[in-house]
RNA sequence: GGGCGCAUAGCUCAGCUGGUUAGAGCACUAGCCUUACAAGCUAGGGGUCCAAAGUUCGAAUCUUUGUGCGCCCACCA
């Protein structure tokens, strides 16, 4: 029934098929009906202009492990996917395609510019989602939202009108960040600061009383001198403060303006006196604040000097207008000096320009009262971030939190639901359309022309997506989430914000753990960028290698937290990793082929290596749960790495080969024995791997007869997760078969050491104590086909060292290898002498430690005990590495 | 300027409760085409765990200081 394996796997055969079949399974599906205990995670939505990159490959990945792991707990899961509208980001795309199509917004006007976005969206804004399908993420596609819905769009409504009501939004006269290539406000959280070269130009003021005289300012934007309203110096600076209250001439259009005490202004900083601009600095509007100072504003949107100018400098762009204000003064005379500096100015992450502090009338969310229970629920644990020093960076920005700038000066997104009346200028809002002021009564309203800030959509999305304000059954069930899994970059944008909301909405917290995955960069540390060009294409990498081999390759690079430096020669690994398995498989499939399904093994009647396959599996299984539960997600990768690699294939199928080649009709008992655990402990291992990888394992598994041990349903996706406590164990045998494998490996070294061919049988001499001789005499066929033995004699005591032989020693055990002409005397008495200082090194470190009155006194009896076992192993171990020593001396 | 973090093998990193003879993967060396896998097997080399001081019977692990490097926040014009 199964079709021949090729030898390496081949992902395009198989990870459709399996896609398909899961969706529909209807596997993924959260189930309304289910008595199951729900467990839900919300995606963070990509934005609908994002292609997929690595970083959501990591993200997305950890997020499908834990829903996959749970669901195969027997969790009732639902991950809930979805798109953001992107207000920027998408406006910038639909421009550019309308500017390659020679027109423009302006042109189309608002109504079909917006047609043009939404239209946009839905021949683009699937990409992202048909990524992640690729992937492999198992969300609950039936339930896919997307910010703009309609439903969530009723949601932002809803949440406006209520937080307008509980008098939370106001709209205000502040400085924004106006970025002024887009023509819009940004948020703080859009603007980043950078380091770049700048000069400090030292202007001369004229005193209005004494006209010779001049007070002399520093500053980086000179332009700006248009605008000023004031200066300022420090109230206790002895150079100025006999000038406070008297007044300056500002130079090119001689406005009078006032000298006045700040304890904002620092004395060594540039000449220790300050132009104040209110409407263009944020440090000089709350100067201008504090002194009653007027704010002019003195640029366009675009940032070109207005009509407040005079008419000469009207229209300068700003760095033009810098250009021709420097040449004025200095024709003037009043540029004294001319200094460089390395200032931090700010720049708009959307547009890359610098921004423009810029005085308008914008909307804005009043916070602190909204963060005070968001700031409990961290502090009282009930929130946890892991890493767990997140915390401190959450509480210190809500603490100090500001008022968030919501309107945009966009036209796609969710327009502001706000009316002003014509007539009476006041404020209408409301869950419909109003057609009269409910002030005045009046009939002719306008919108505002604003939309909102794309998260404020954001905020909302564990409580929309799930059909607030409705009194959902979604809502009810899976509301809320456990784990959040996203970047510590959006820890404010989005992170703070959702817990904000879903305490305002429904007065708890939306999820209780936030799990902050590492952020890739590449092999030089730095992040992935388009301009860069160094980002890697997880498209391009799962056609190369499988969907499994990118989602194993991210997740074990990347610890919790920090920074992981990839590139695409690391999927390699995971290619291999993937491509053992299906071997693994290859060779089992071998001996199952003919059965449907296999018999079950007898615990009392299992060989060593049987008892140690399914100890090693039971512990696995039991730390992989336990790791998994504290999201150190890719230490139990490693572990599962491990197991498969070391134990399952390198120990596990080594020694069983033994027996399942044994043709002889009395060794077929064992022969179903060791096959049936081989079985088992296989599909155990697919079980564990089926979040992490989980189209191989599925194929893998389908191909598989059914063990009368594991409950067989209709997908891998649904079987029952390995639980350790309704496993075998062994730990008796587990230990016994482990000092096998500590002989075996020494021999092998031995063998190499003596440069003996492989194909070449040993005759070794083993020495050991009473217990373990006889497990190794009744393992001897093991011990042959393993080590290469033709044969061993054993003893329990060895006076004298055979002839020319190799030794290695460990816990109660020596071996000696006769290997006559083989023997390089002068190497071999090398390699014992430094073999002999290493243990010697370690019995002078542990008879020191036991010679401390102190450690025997304080230290836990156990470690004493242990210390002391040690010491007595060493010394044996020693006394035969010199006796063999001697023996090999001239 | 404030906060957070990092420093362990050539590289990327584990080592979370102090009890090791400090681990893994990659890279490197030697030998193997042993009919599951050469995308493999076996063996091996490689580390004053950044420095100094301290706590302790015992420190890669805890404390302090220093050095170097990241990241975040902040208005130094």
């Amino acid at each position: 029934m199964s079709t021949a394996m090729s030898p390496t796997y081949d992902h395009q055969r198989y990870e459709k098929k399996h896609w398909d079949a899961w969706i529909q399974g209807e596997w993924f599906h959260g189930n309304l009906a289910s008595d199951q205990q729900a467990y839900s995670v919300l995606i963070p939505p990509p934005n609908v202009t994002a292609r997929l990159h690595m970083g959501h490959g990591l993200n997305n990945t950890i997020q499908d492990l834990i829903i996959r792991w749970k669901r195969m707990q027997g969790f009732n899961c639902c991950w809930l996917p979805g798109t953001d509208h992107a207000g920027i980001a998408t406006q910038m795309m639909v421009e550019q395609t309308l500017a390659s199509e020679g027109t423009s917004s302006k042109e189309l006007g608002r109504e079909a510019f917006f047609a043009r976005c939404v239209q946009w969206q839905e021949e683009n804004g699937n990409i992202i989602i048909e990524q992640l399908k690729k992937l492999g993420a198992s969300c609950d596609w039936d339930r896919q939202a997307y910010t703009m819905d309609a439903k969530l769009s009723r949601a932002v409504r809803k949440i406006f009108v209520d937080l307008y009501e509980a008098g939370l939004i106001y709209r205000g006269e502040r400085l924004v960040n106006w970025d002024p290539a887009l023509k819009t406000a940004i948020s703080d959280d859009e603007v980043e600061s950078r380091e770049v070269n700048g000069s400090l130009w030292h202007i001369a003021y004229a005193l209005e009383d004494d006209p010779h005289n001049t007070i002399v300012v520093a500053t980086s934007r000179p332009e700006t001198l248009l605008g000023d309203t004031a200066i300022a110096v420090h109230p206790e600076d002895e150079r100025y403060r006999h000038l406070i209250g008297k007044r300056a001439i500002v130079p090119i259009i001689k406005r009078l303006i006032p000298i006045i005490g700040d304890q904002a202004v620092e004395p060594q900083f540039g000449t220790g006196c300050v132009k104040v601009t209110p409407a263009h600095d944020p440090n000089d509007f709350a100067m201008g604040k504090r002194h009653n100072l007027p704010a002019i504003t003195i640029f366009t949107d675009a940032c070109h000097l207005n009509e407040q100018c005079p008419p000469h400098l009207q229209g300068l762009e700003r760095f033009a207008a810098r250009k021709q204000i420097i040449d004025e003064l200095s024709q003037l005379k009043a540029l004294i000096e001319v200094s460089a500096t390395r200032q931090a100015l700010p720049f708009s992450q959307r547009s890359n320009v610098p921004i423009e502090p810029r005085l308008s009338l914008q909307w804005f969310v009043r916070m602190q009262a909204l963060a005070e229970p968001a700031i409990a629920a961290a502090k009282d644990n009930e929130l946890n971030f892991y890493p767990s020093q997140w915390k401190k960076t959450y509480l210190h920005w809500l603490e100090n939190i500001q008022d968030w700038c919501i309107s945009r000066q966009l036209w796609w997104g969710h327009r502001l639901p706000i009316w002003y009346c014509q007539s009476c200028s006041a404020v209408t809002t409301g869950m419909s359309d109003p057609s009269q002021c409910q002030a005045c009564g009046h009939d002719e309203l306008s919108q505002d022309e604003d939309v909102l800030d794309t998260w404020f959509s954001s905020w909302l999305w564990p409580v929309s997506t799930l059909g607030w304000p409705e009194e959902t059954r979604d809502l009810e069930k899976f509301f809320p989430s456990q784990v959040l899994v996203t970047a510590p970059d959006i820890i404010y944008l989005w992170v703070a914000r959702m817990v904000m909301m879903s305490y305002f909405t429904r007065g708890k917290l939306p999820f209780k753990d936030v799990y902050f995955n590492a952020l890739i960069c590449d092999k030089q540390g730095r992040k992935f960028s388009k301009t860069l060009g160094n980002g890697i294409d997880p498209l391009a990498i799962i056609e190369q290698y499988g969907a499994d081999a990118v989602r194993y390759t991210c997740v074990s690079l990347a610890p919790l937290g920090g920074r992981v430096k990839m590139s695409s020669e690391d999927f390699q690994n995971g290619a291999r990793f993937i491509n053992k398995i299906w071997n693994a498989a290859r060779f089992l499939l071998n001996y199952t082929a003919a059965a449907t399904a296999l018999e079950d093994f007898d615990e009392a009647s299992l060989d060593l290596p049987s008892c140690w396959l399914l100890q090693s599996f039971g512990e696995t299984s039991r730390e992989i749960n336990r790791l998994l539960e504290r999201y150190q997600i890719n230490e139990a990768v490693d572990l599962l790495y491990q197991f498969i690699w070391r134990n399952f294939c390198d120990w596990g199928l080594e020694a069983a080969k033994l027996s399942l080649e044994k043709k002889a009709p009395e060794d077929a008992a064992a022969k179903v024995q060791t096959l049936s655990v081989l079985g088992f402990v296989f599909e155990g291992l697919l079980r564990l791997a089926a979040p992490l990888i989980p189209f191989v394992c599925e194929e893998l598994w389908q191909r598989f007869p059914a063990h009368p041990r594991w409950p067989r349903p209709a997908s891998l996706v649904i079987a029952a997760y390995p639980d350790a406590a309704q496993l075998p164990s062994f730990p008796q045998a587990h230990q016994q078969w482990g000092r096998v494998q500590e002989l075996i490996s020494a021999i092998r070294s031995l063998r190499s050491q003596g440069r003996i061919p492989p194909k070449e049988l040993l005759a070794p001499l083993v020495q050991a104590e009473t217990k373990l001789l006889g497990i190794l005499t009744a393992h001897s066929p093991w011990l042959a086909s393993l080590a290469g033995l033709g044969s061993f004699s054993a003893s329990e005591t060895v006076e004298t060292p055979p002839q020319q032989s190799l030794v290695a020693t460990g816990q109660g055990w020596t071996v000696y290898l006769p290997v006559g002409s083989h023997l390089d005397l002068d190497e071999e008495r090398k390699r014992l002498a430094q073999e002999v200082k290493r243990v010697e090194k370690i019995i002078v470190a542990l008879a020191a430690k036991l010679g401390n009155a102190h450690f025997v006194d304080r230290a836990p009896e156990e470690v004493v005990e242990q210390s002391k076992e040690q010491l007595a192993n060493m010394e044996s171990q020693l006394t035969a590495l010199q006796t063999n020593l001697r023996s090999l001396a001239r």
